[in-house]
DNA sequence: ATAATTCATCGTAATATTGCAATGAAACAA
DNA sequence: TTGTTTCATTGCAATATTACGATGAATTAT
């Protein structure tokens, strides 16, 4: 249907594939690429920095404020994006818990 | 339209997005965690393991198999399920260099 | 005030994803 | 053979995602 059944995982099952879904774009993946490579705010250029159109740019940066990966503040007429660290940490910890599993090499199978 | 305009993108940036889509949800995620935990093949009891229907486990357990991240081998009636200890480390090398950027905190905005 | 700039939101079309009942295919047991 | 088990595939309905034109809101420049 479309709906992922959510009450049926655990909480940190959940935080991770709302986390992951959200790299699940490579649009947001290079507007997330292109934030820390400058290293500071970045004021409206990634319209062009990306190739797709104003309105579509918004809506990924919209997902990312929602996460709290990224903040934006408004500056005059054009707005402030950047990372926000502490959130980044905080997915950091979560997604690396998950990825950083290890098999034993028990080899009894496959 | 639905339809993710990958040709703007780097072959590294599509690539960190299709691991994170198959991370995306949290069945996939509770599937893998599974894996991880029992460190052996599975035959077949993920579906009592994870609340969901058996067609949409088999779903789910197909695109891990399509991306690498599983191996399922043939065992008689039934089909053994484990990680791909290969191409996991492959895709934690990708993500890893994605998620462990790091901000130099000139901190002269936001 | 008027215009220009920048970004968000709305509306809509196209496509993708999720979930499951029904069915199929393969191996095994009786 | 006939049935049983196990898993894949098909077909469909419901919902989500992606993209963008049109428009709106806010700020600044003239």
């Amino acid at each position: 249907m479309g709906l992922a059944k959510t009450e049926m995982f655990t909480d940190n099952q959940n935080e991770i594939a709302l986390f992951a879904k959200a790299f699940g774009h490579p649009a947001r993946v290079a507007i997330l690429q292109h934030l820390f490579k400058i290293n500071s705010c970045v004021c409206g250029d990634l319209v062009n920095e990306i190739g797709l159109a104003q309105p579509t740019i918004s809506q990924h940066l919209k997902e990312l404020k929602n996460l709290g990966l990224i903040k934006g503040d408004v500056e005059g007429t054009s707005v402030c994006y950047c990372i926000n660290d502490a959130s980044w940490s905080k997915m950091k910890r979560v997604m690396s818990e998950f990825l950083d599993q290890d098999l034993t090499k028990n080899g009894d199978c496959c």
